[in-house]
DNA sequence: ATTTAGCAGTCTCCTGGTACGAGTGCTAAA
DNA sequence: TTTAGCACTCGTACCAGGAGACTGCTAAAT
């Protein structure tokens, strides 16, 4: 990255892509003027300098100059200041947080919610996962005569619920005494483990009835789904948010964006490496060559304990994007997040979390 | 409701209500006259006749013909063929949803997304629900030593997972025993059984620990809770769908109706409605006073067991809907996912369904 | 050597005017 | 009662021209 920038420079650079994000207009040297304290004159020589070295550009010749990715970048990493939410703003989301602390299902719709409006872009969330699945608990629920409800926890806290029809009755204790055996079996198991169990069966005493087998099959089958699974799980909020920058002001770039959150191709791809990560990832553009986000920037950070769950969380808006307030607001709710989940897993483990 | 209309005005009215809703267009007469058989000098004076009835409207002088919100409810109610399903269409519906049927969290996914792609517009589904919340079983987990995850599953399979700090550590034996007895004590309960037997405890041998009591009012909470959640809980797809209609060219529109689905103003009136009514609901533009839905038409129909659980399933979309093929439709996933409830949900009860 | 004022040049966007096309309502004849 | 024909109304596409916004360049000032 070219460093070789005066320091004037530096700052005109700095002060076009303040301007650009504030107004989403193409800014003009004599914009800046007052501010570097030159004439429009020399701001228009630097800005020419800046061009030539590909960090700003202009949509026509007689228009102002934006900034091209390169120069979002060299800004994200050089030049801006970090922009930490206020002590009002972190109380408040603590808050928010401290009023769902007992609800699981709702902390990711919190997370994308508070994202979503502290930031005024698209949030996304998934939810937190194990490394790999491992068995906690089950249980089989009578429904009717030949219809058995299976519900499986999972070590993450993952809950998934399938209904499974038997050829006999049974009764809530024969089912009771069932699902006690099948749990002291599977303690902890990994979903080939617990494959293992239902293939072997015979070789245990007493050996699994059909009913069993089929219920371990099934559990098995749910608990390798899951690896898979991930992308359904995304949850996503802030589109209405999200529509009032004036970048969505033709319907063909909220198609993009739906088609981006729902069909998950750009998903497939960041999600892994944000989960591979640490710290806060920022994709200006199209900057790894994926052109469905050309216009797009997205900002994602790992939240978690290590080595017991992790999930991904960020924000996708128009690549103009406050980038110093968006990144902090992903890092504070990310380190929120994290706290919430050392809480449950582990006292002994502790959070993801950059370093201040 | 006008039926003092001649069969060839009728026979106008449905004619202009077909092209427009295929077209997007508005209807010149012109485009009338061979179809029906006259000269467009003839249909101009059977127009005009419409417009007077307030059937039809012009949007200027020197433009064609569009229905009104009173042509379109003529035409729904007295014009109309049914149009149901292909049985090619029936037969790979049927399929999805028999590779889901254990699944239960899938039907509305699936249900909803069958919709959206059917019909072409954004569709919305509720899950089934019981008319009243009814304790099935709860389970009691430990996370850690001072930490449980609470589970409970409710009569409708309705699961909600919920975490509760304890003040001493308790081994998952002994939770599993506490479990027990408050799974004996709930059975079939509802919510104000539980939160008596909560306040009562004192009156029982032995009495409930603070434990016990602690669950049992966290039970009797989330159990309440679920009436009012039900918006939260719609779910919807199709939205890309919905944004190929050329309505959607502005962004205007796509703002408006996405605060309808997420705001949900008119879910919290339109819902209830659907529940409480028999048949296929449709709401054409702002017929019922409601003003944000002026632009839209509402096609929703109830679902589920009588007596059981019920449901809302249904489209919603331009005022230029197809009307034949969308009401089949949503009829058609309403009995398909009444059948699917059936089979769960006593087998001696018989499905919602409107008789063919 | 650097900065700056001034100016010519380029490009977008808005405005007003015009021609065109679409479709109607009316009238008078069939 | 129907229909052909025609005048009339509007919306829209198109074009030219002018205003405005910025730039790059040049030549003078520091």
């Amino acid at each position: 990255m070219n460093v070789e920038l005066t320091e004037r420079r530096r700052r005109v650079l700095k002060t076009v892509i303040q301007h650009y994000i504030d107004t989403a207009n193409p800014v003009a040297s004599h914009e800046l003027a007052s501010e570097i304290g030159v004439s429009s004159a020399t701001v228009r020589n630097e800005m020419s300098a800046l061009e030539e070295a590909g960090l700003l550009m202009q949509l026509h010749t007689s228009a102002g100059r934006v900034p091209t990715d390169m120069g979002y970048r060299y800004f994200v990493e050089n030049l801006m200041e970090r922009a930490s939410l206020t002590a009002q703003e972190q109380r408040t989301i603590k808050h928010q947080f401290y009023q769902v602390r007992s609800d699981l299902d709702q902390w990711i719709h919190l997370a994308a919610a508070v994202l979503a409006r502290t930031v005024r872009s698209a949030a996304l969330v998934t939810p937190p996962r194990s490394y790999e699945s491992r068995f906690k608990h089950l249980e089989l629920i009578s429904i009717n005569d030949n219809t058995i409800l299976l519900v499986l926890v999972l070590q993450d806290s993952t809950i998934k619920q399938q209904t499974l029809s038997s050829e006999e009755p049974y009764t809530q204790e024969q089912l009771g005494r069932i699902a006690g055996r099948l749990n002291s079996l599977c303690e902890d198991a990994t979903a080939t483990v617990v494959s293992e169990l239902s293939s072997s069966s015979a070789s245990l005493a007493p050996p699994l009835i059909s009913l069993e087998i089929h219920v371990l099959e099934l559990v098995a089958r749910a608990m390798s789904l899951f690896e898979d699974q991930m992308n359904e799980l995304i949850h996503h909020d802030g589109l209405l948010e999200m529509l009032e920058q004036p970048e969505f002001m033709q319907v063909a770039r909220v198609r993009e964006v739906l088609s981006i959150l729902q069909g998950g191709t750009m998903l497939d791809s960041l999600i892994p490496q944000a989960l591979a990560s640490d710290g806060v990832q920022v994709v200006i553009g199209g900057e790894h060559g994926r052109d469905e986000l050309r216009d797009y920037s997205v900002i994602l950070s790992r939240y978690g304990v290590d080595g017991e769950v992790a999930g991904v969380l960020g924000v996708i808006g128009p690549r103009r994007m406050p980038y110093p307030r968006s990144i902090s607001t992903v890092r504070y709710i990310a380190n929120v997040m994290s706290d919430l989940l050392t809480d449950l897993y582990g006292s002994d483990t502790r959070p993801v979390r950059e370093s201040k």
